[in-house]
DNA sequence: GCCTTTTATTTCGAGGCTCGAAAAAAATAG
DNA sequence: CTATTTTTTTCGAGCCTCGAAATAAAAGGC
């Protein structure tokens, strides 16, 4: 029974979100940008502009381009207000947790790294230690700009669909810790808890929107496989989790040993720690490392690039299971284009043969798709991009569309 | 970009489609129940409903129960007109055609199943005797009821994911075979084709949709291996094709020899052709089976429950292929209730202990997973069921709401 | 310097929609 | 025949958006 009544307040609700949106794209438009973008009329754009004007939403600046002096009356341009409100930021991988506050214009207030060692730290900890960084930010400048309105978190690891706990992390002994809870409560704001990869894929739909706006998969090669999956130009999650395990398909039943204690997952042949393995000549069957040093990593791809041998075929052997793997995706939802990121990236010369080879055949039905694949070695920076984006949004979408100024009953909020 | 912008239509075209959902799921409804049933006020109800009465849509019956003689105005029952349009379903299986007639209150009018060679048939031969069936059904209900207004077809094969051409199918030569836009020009109504498996889906949804309301795949184990899959209530379909092709991802790499003319397919170790080669000893690059008696693969079954051999292990060959894959579907999405459809449903049992093998130790990262499935022997009732619930649904939701909705659904793109 | 042209934005009334309150309708109970 | 109960409709208020007209603010032309 999926079906929400509509009143007159969701049509208001629907068309200041347009309008920020827009806003939000492209940084700074008029109202007659505004008019030409989102199809609505002069009117209700001026009536939705001045409602945000007057609420500090936007922000109005009338010199506009100097060169272009045009005849007629100029316009005037609206922007984002930085100083309306501010977000946090917060990435938690293997043995780091990095921090950012970012203005509701995107601009990046402040941003700082702590390593730690995450596997034996306890949800409390780490909760601590994230809370502590932040209050510190948030003190810095205290001064200037809005108070904090949403936090975005992100994990290299599981969490549940409902955005709030970590479900299990590579990267961490306990499981089921609840820092969207936690951190709701030290801060009192809205908090989103994400997969990393579902933050990569949210970073990359709005670097490149025509590329990837609408069904795309971005895949992180490195400590683990993980992968964030866009559909319809939504992010897809499970029922569950956040689903998308992209690594843990079995890609040879009962094979190599994978770190999530299965047997045959993809990760268990393209995990570093798999490929490292490999190349030592190990059995598939060995304790899988704990963490492969990137160095050690990089000398491995470069024997490998020199020659042939174990280390070559250690790469080969990688990029055949994510080819299978890909394989089997697209069997499911179509080829779709992807996005490589992370240390995976900057080898993925010794991968794409092997990947090319097993995808071959696949092509879709209509044998027109061709692999479509980018790749970005840099993870972190889109990550953080990514939960920033992902709380603007939230913020544009949920609570400055939705009136707050007005003193009307604020009871129907699901 | 596609910002729908939202206006006071939108809100009344979503109130109707409320209205009439309900209308459809419960058959006959008060304006009083409606008004519990969709959350709008009586007022509101009132207006809608006597728009859709004096078009004609909804009938208004004053008997109302007999025995329930209560004080008070007595209820006026809404019913939806069967009269105001009819709808055509269409199903085309290995070697049959079945055409039926379906009045918009979901009475069929004529149901008629034709069999010919379908393997060797073209496009335009099929489209010739579908559109010879449907107006022979027309004609002989002429004098009844309203207009023909929707078509749904499904095809054993892949669509694309307009819903108007044929990809492929097993069971026919020819490829791309557009039978959505021959049938609008034959009959001049909107036609959506789609696999048979996604209406399998729908029909269980609509019959069950306390079971299968969210999530759930509906798996047809028959001449192949289709998928119908549900993500949070919506029918999935891929980019460019129906997609969710789980007879076709890889179980083994480089493995038996499927129909599709790839190698390792699910399909190759689970579908009836490939049971029958295992059985018989064969290699599993023989050649596929073009089809095989549903009594030949009775009696296969008989004999692996009768005894230890090459039959039963066949059967527990592919209970691990389907297993396997369901793993990697559940990698993918989270664990889901899962219907198995079909003649491969009525030998669940000799399946059902490997397909649970091969899944243990999945369960999802919250462990409270467990594996969920039920059987249906019987498709084609459900596919001619979702059929016809796939057309009326369209008509409630785009007709008779007054014309395509656009913003305020939950789905917001960007 | 003043009037015209051009472009941007606001104002105003019309029309649609939902909602709550009150009224009307249609039955039973006494 | 009147009171009570339940259902449904009517009516006015409050929000929206939209189109047309009015207003605002510049450059161009003479």
């Amino acid at each position: 029974m999926a079906g929400a009544i509509a009143r007159s307040d969701d049509v208001r609700r629907q068309n200041r979100k347009l309008v920020l949106t827009a806003l939000r794209r492209r940084g700074a438009l008029s109202r007659t940008d505004l008019t030409t973008m989102t199809g609505l009329s002069a009117s209700t754009v001026s009536a939705i502009a001045a409602a945000l004007v007057s609420e500090g939403v936007l922000l109005e600046s009338r010199d506009g381009d100097v060169g272009a002096a045009r005849r007629g009356r100029p316009q005037v341009t609206l922007t984002p207000n930085p100083d309306i409100a501010k977000v946090g930021v917060v990435n938690l991988s293997l043995n780091s947790i990095t921090v950012a506050l970012v203005d509701y214009a995107g601009g990046i207030i402040a941003e700082q790294t702590t390593e730690l060692q995450t596997w034996p730290a306890t949800g409390g900890e780490l909760v601590a230690e994230i809370g502590a960084m932040l209050r510190r930010q948030l003190q810095s400048s205290a001064g200037s700009g809005g108070k904090l309105m949403d936090i975005s978190m992100s994990v290299q690891g599981v969490t549940d669909a409902a955005g709030e706990k970590m479900l299990w992390a590579p990267i961490i002994r306990e499981r089921n810790i609840a820092f969207g809870p936690a951190l709701t409560d030290a801060f009192d704001v809205p908090v989103s808890l994400a997969n990393d990869c579902t933050m990569l894929a949210e970073a990359l739909r709005w670097t490149d929107p025509g590329h990837y706006g609408g069904d795309f998969a971005a895949i992180l090669l490195s400590y683990g496989i993980g992968m964030g999956l866009y559909l319809k130009g939504q992010p897809f999650s499970g029922s569950h989790s956040s689903a998308a395990e992209f690594g843990h398909m079995a890609h040879i039943p009962y094979g190599a040993l994978c770190r999530c204690g299965r047997r045959g997952c993809i990760e268990a042949y393209a995990g570093d720690y798999a490929i490292w393995r490999n190349a030592m000549g190990m059995p598939d069957t060995a304790a899988p490392a704990f963490s492969i040093d990137a160095t050690v990593f990089a000398e491995l791809a470069e024997r490998a690039r020199e020659a042939a041998g174990v280390e070559r075929e250690a790469f080969h052997t990688a990029g055949r299971a994510i080819g299978f793997g890909l394989n089997n995706l697209f069997s499911l939802i179509d080829p779709v284009p992807i996005a490589f990121v992370g240390p995976g990236a900057k080898v993925f010369d010794l991968i794409e043969p092997e990947i090319r080879n097993a995808i071959s055949g696949t092509a879709g039905w209509d044998g027109a798709q061709e692999l479509n694949i980018r790749c970005y070695p840099e993870e972190h920076p889109l990550i953080l991009q990514g939960c920033a984006m992902t709380s603007l949004l939230r913020l544009d979408a949920e609570v400055f569309s939705g009136g707050e100024t007005r003193g009307l009953s604020q009871t129907s909020a699901a």
